[in-house]
DNA sequence: CCGCATCCGTTACGATACTG
DNA sequence: CAGTATCGTAACGGATGCGG
């Protein structure tokens, strides 16, 4: 039986299939948490004001949802667990961090086949 | 500039940033697109019906809208393109193809670290 | 101030019925 | 069989409030 986890507002992620790459996108498959994993892989640990920053701009209520719920599933972790909230960063846990070669595999992808629509595509962010 | 793409229902591909991880999710950041090119990739090429039958539900206005935009952007095609649309399949194109590194690397991490929560994850779907 | 939570209008999704 | 139309529901996105 899968364990239950649920995302900040008592919405209970549901593994629609026992498939891995189904699972994978039940948690990630979608525009923001991914840019997250990114941001902390790219430029290290991150405040909540300096995921704000990005230059994707994702709003504050989605943000704080995203990283509850990457919490819970252990991908991502408070770099001072028992510290206060304000200026304790996030930082990648092992599992969040084995998205690394996922991610290059897609940057790559993105920049051999996404160039034609979006010419300013750059090598690497 | 970029160029525009649109969805089925004149819905514009927006490309919120020239990272190559974001414009990538710009397209594929759903819970469904990736899934459309899994089963290309593993079963060959679907017809319309194959892919409501897969084990994941999708329902049928979004099927037609992402099988719209992955056309449109390249990356799968019907087999017989001036067929009717009846038991004509969809197939991978080599844009559509060179996605297979990153679902397998996907697919790997899934495995590694959501048995936890997943316990029924199998090897390869 | 910073890290969220709440409110609310808009958009996307999902189930089902329906059409060529 | 391959989609389209409709419509209720859920998620998103921006503005704003608030506590530590």
């Amino acid at each position: 039986m899968a364990k239950k986890i649920k995302t900040k507002l008592d919405k209970e992620v549901d593994w629609r299939s026992v498939c891995p790459v189904s699972s994978a996108l039940d948690i990630l498959g979608d525009k923001w948490s991914l840019l997250i994993i990114r941001d902390l892989l790219t430029k290290g640990p991150q405040t909540y004001s300096d995921f704000l920053q990005s230059g994707e701009h994702i709003s504050t209520n989605i943000l704080a949802d995203r990283l509850h719920l990457l919490t819970c599933l252990n991908l991502i972790e408070k770099s001072d667990a028992e510290g206060i909230a304000r200026n304790n960063a996030y930082k990648l846990t092992k599992s969040g961090e084995s998205l690394k070669p996922t991610l290059i595999e897609l940057a790559k992808w993105s920049q051999d086949n996404l160039k034609f629509y979006n010419p300013d595509i750059v090598e690497i962010v």
